[in-house]
RNA sequence: CGGGGCGUAGCGCAGCCUGGUAGCGCGUCUGCUUCGGGAGCAGAAGGCCGGAGGUUCGAAUCCUCUCGCCCCGACCA
């Protein structure tokens, strides 16, 4: 993409509405423009990020088994009114009413949608275990909006449903999502921690929030240390059992606020306790037949009829945006993951016009696009500084930077936004470099 | 939903108390000079001062109502 042709509106001063970085940078980056509170819309380069968030999501759930499909926004209110949520849902459910007077609801989840299609398709319990998982709008008409999009009234969730023949098995899909969510999470750059959870009226143990640690997140949590630094799981795990995997990872104290419990807290040792706030990203749960009992959702078994027990499992899309935001960016602005960063390389071009710079920037724009990266070519007649500052800004993590002098010298200047490093070499050692991995060339 | 605050040019703000022809910085446009970390000079465009009503000879300024937005708290992916 050249520059000259995007739609980049960045801001050089922050808009006084934004009290936290993430929503600060997002502003200014133009990722997103308020258009009602908490309500955005999501220009050009936010839009890049989500897709790439997005892209990540999907490969995991694929994973994990879980399969794709997409659900109405806007709901009939009578599938609300089967599972008891149309009255029991306040405020936050934005109701709506059609020409013909029929309630509508506009989606803050979907476990009657959910519910629905699965009734109306899966008789057999040979079809079972089954995952079902969409990426979409939910509007939740919250009382305060805030934080950007950490806390929009309109946001993009992943919400995956499992459906069981039984609790033991609908607890094996629970771990699936577990795993799937370490891993989710790590491609994203961050740090994860499941923290025990809320269970509502089912109790029991299953109920996870997964939880990145950041100075701005919206509550107190309490946990060991050593559960912070631990990799994620990868892929080369066994789907089939993974109980093994969990339970190494929910066996030390890990809480937030609501779930503290400062005594047993007071067993973890001092120099491993940790207390910070912290961004609520993922957040699963097992609800046995809550919705399916009354929904009648079941399936015929060997042994006759059974209710299926289910689980859900979200994903706050958009809010991971700022999440990343919050966990990594410095004065200058976003540091992006490289794998979501909106273009993975920057050429900056510091004197259009010169037919030397003009050449090298066109070869490697050319050479970059042809090799599969995103790029973003900084043709714009700005001057050098500007071009700096803005590449920074956006946080593109590696800035190939071609100017006459170095080019004289046949060399060019590759930077790396993460660390700062700036090296110069040989254009076609630093382009080779980019194109075959690893990025980051040799000191 | 309680409490507080703010709506004046694309962005950040002053002006309001004490009514009298709407300002500053950044950005934008033109020109010249610049050009390796947000350039300099000269010129220009851009605002029914959130909306409605009222008071007044006269309202951005005072009064009433209304809409929108932000912050703290309670609530929440």
């Amino acid at each position: 993409m050249r520059l000259s042709r995007f739609f980049l509106p960045l801001l050089k001063e922050n808009p006084a509405e934004a009290q936290i970085v993430s929503h600060r940078l997002m502003l200014r980056t133009g990722m997103i423009r308020q258009q009602a509170a908490g309500i955005y819309a999501w220009l050009p380069l936010g839009l890049k990020v989500l897709r790439k968030v997005e892209r990540i999501v999907e490969e995991e759930m694929a994973r994990a088994g879980s399969i794709q499909l997409l659900m109405p926004t806007l709901q009939l209110a009578d599938l609300w009114r089967e599972s008891g949520r149309y009255e029991d849902y306040g405020q936050e459910m934005l109701r709506i009413k059609d020409r013909h007077d029929r309630d509508l609801l506009y989606g803050p989840t979907a476990e009657e949608a959910v519910t629905e299609v699965f009734r109306a398709s899966v008789k057999s319990y040979k079809d079972l275990p089954l995952n079902l998982y969409q990426i979409s709008w939910k509007f939740r008409d919250e009382q305060r909006p805030r934080f950007g999009v950490m806390r929009g009234r309109e946001f993009l969730m992943k919400d995956a449903y499992s459906f069981d023949v039984d609790e033991a098995s609908a607890r094996k899909a629970y771990n699936r999502m577990f795993i799937a969510y370490l891993n989710t999470f790590s491609r994203m750059g961050l740090k994860a921690v499941p923290m025990r959870a809320d269970t509502g009226p089912i109790g029991g143990d299953l109920s996870h929030e997964f939880i990145i640690l950041a100075d701005t997140g919206e509550s107190a949590v309490f946990c060991h240390k050593d559960l912070v630094d631990m990799p994620a799981p990868g892929h080369d795990v066994d789907w089939n059992d993974l109980q093994g995997l969990v339970d190494q990872r929910t066996a030390l104290y890990a809480a937030t606020e609501e779930m503290h419990d400062e005594a047993a807290f007071g067993e973890v040792p001092e120099d491993k306790k940790l207390s910070a706030r912290g961004i609520e990203v993922g957040h699963i749960f097992y609800f046995g037949e809550k919705y399916s009992k009354p929904m009648k959702a079941t399936v015929n078994g060997p042994d006759g009829e059974v209710t299926v027990h289910m689980g859900s499992y979200g994903v706050g899309v958009s809010r991971l945006l700022g999440a990343i935001i919050e966990a990594s960016h410095d004065e200058a602005g976003i540091i992006w993951p490289e794998s979501v960063a909106p273009f993975d390389v920057a050429v900056i071009n510091l004197r259009p016009g010169d037919e030397a710079c003009d050449a090298a920037c066109e070869k490697a724009y050319a050479a970059l696009t042809a090799a599969g990266r995103d790029v973003l070519y900084n043709d714009t007649d700005e001057r050098p500084g500007a071009k700096f500052a803005s590449m920074d800004l956006i946080g593109i993590p590696w800035q190939l930077i071609i100017g006459p002098k170095g080019l004289a010298e046949g060399k060019v200047e590759l930077k790396q936004r993460a660390t700062g490093e700036r090296q110069t070499a040989l254009f076609d050692d630093v382009l080779n470099q980019l194109i075959t991995g690893p990025k980051k060339i040799d000191a």
